[in-house]
DNA sequence: CCACGCATGTAATAGGTTACATGATTTA
DNA sequence: TAAATCATGTAACCTATTACATGCGTGG
């Protein structure tokens, strides 16, 4: 279970499952996603397995705080996963079949029109994942200065803005595409 | 459930689950993934609730075939799906979180290989999509003269190409800044 | 006093993987 | 005769989502 993993790479300060949700929602989202519900028992099982450990502690406001800490084992076993090569293969992307069986409508229409929704959502994608690049470029003494943790988040950061300013682009000649197609059909009506 | 729309867009054509299985194989697999351990239960539940009928049929060799036909119930409910907009937002890069926590090894040759590695399996994928995508363009007549199938078949591989390839090239970005922080690590020994 | 943010969880359901079970026909 | 391909499925388990349940403290 990869979220076990991610949740352990996040640990490397300690953290509550509440902490960790609000990192989710910060930027892990554009990687990974995860709901509180999933995150309690996780850490839980994290922590009957040994690879966390946890203390409470009061809370600024609100209820008491849980606090989880990786142990030696849990490092041990992060190092594995990420040494272990790329975990990849199993991406699902259902807008791809949406787009593909869109053909059987038989109205380009409505082709064009879920294009340009793509767009919209890509180019915010892209929008944000530019902002925090950018912000690490900032960094005075960028890119030797950089520490390790800076360093790989630029790393992971360039593949994605890379990655959905193409799929933003191809997102574009693709409407293009399908705009002269209508044209064709409007002229040969 | 995606995948029960996947299957319903697969069976423009009746097929069998062997058939879909196969489908997914041949080229599906690029942005979606699914075992015949899930494709039949699937594909019997969508028969109970009327979105497909199903005969059985001799098989030219092997045991019986159950081919399963699109209803028109079940037509409605996949032009339902692909016409509520692009159903984005809840993939997961387990890999983008492996790059990142890499950073807690501090080895950057553990990084460097990890990236090596990921480059290998992404000119793999490029060299697939392109292949595929240049056989549409090399249909006579391309692009007026294609089918809305076809059409839309390349859409969806022009976005593919387009983003395995630029993930690729940021791949070999991020390989050439490792490869300058480790000869400066080593200058600064 | 009510809404919001802090904070923890459980339960029910849905979605997906791995392993197991069975048996026919063809090709080497 | 052994391996590969055709063909269908079940069972156990793991992963993830949605809905529900609870309660404190602060600011408007």
């Amino acid at each position: 279970m990869s979220l076990e993993y991610i949740l352990l790479g996040m640990l490397d300060q300690p953290a509550s499952g509440y902490d960790l949700k609000n990192e989710f929602e910060q930027g892990t989202r554009y990687f990974w996603a995860a709901e509180l519900s999933q995150i309690y028992p996780t850490l839980n099982r994290l922590e009957e397995r040994g690879w966390l450990s946890s203390r409470t502690e009061a809370s600024a406001r609100g209820p008491e705080r849980r606090v989880y800490k990786r142990t030696a084992k849990g490092e041990k076993e992060l190092f594995q996963w990420v040494r272990s090569g790329p975990a990849m293969g199993t991406e699902r992307f259902a807008y791809i079949g949406q787009l593909i069986y869109m053909s059987q409508l038989n109205d380009l229409d409505a082709t064009r029109e879920f294009l340009t929704r793509l767009r919209a959502d890509l180019a915010e994608r892209t929008q944000f994942l530019k902002s925090v690049h950018k912000a690490v470029e900032e960094i005075p003494g960028f890119p030797d200065a950089l520490g390790e943790a800076d360093f790989h988040n630029y790393l992971a950061l360039h593949i994605g803005v890379e990655t959905t300013a193409a799929r933003l682009r191809a997102c574009d000649a693709c409407l293009r595409m399908v705009q002269r197609r209508l044209q064709r059909e409007a002229s040969h009506v």
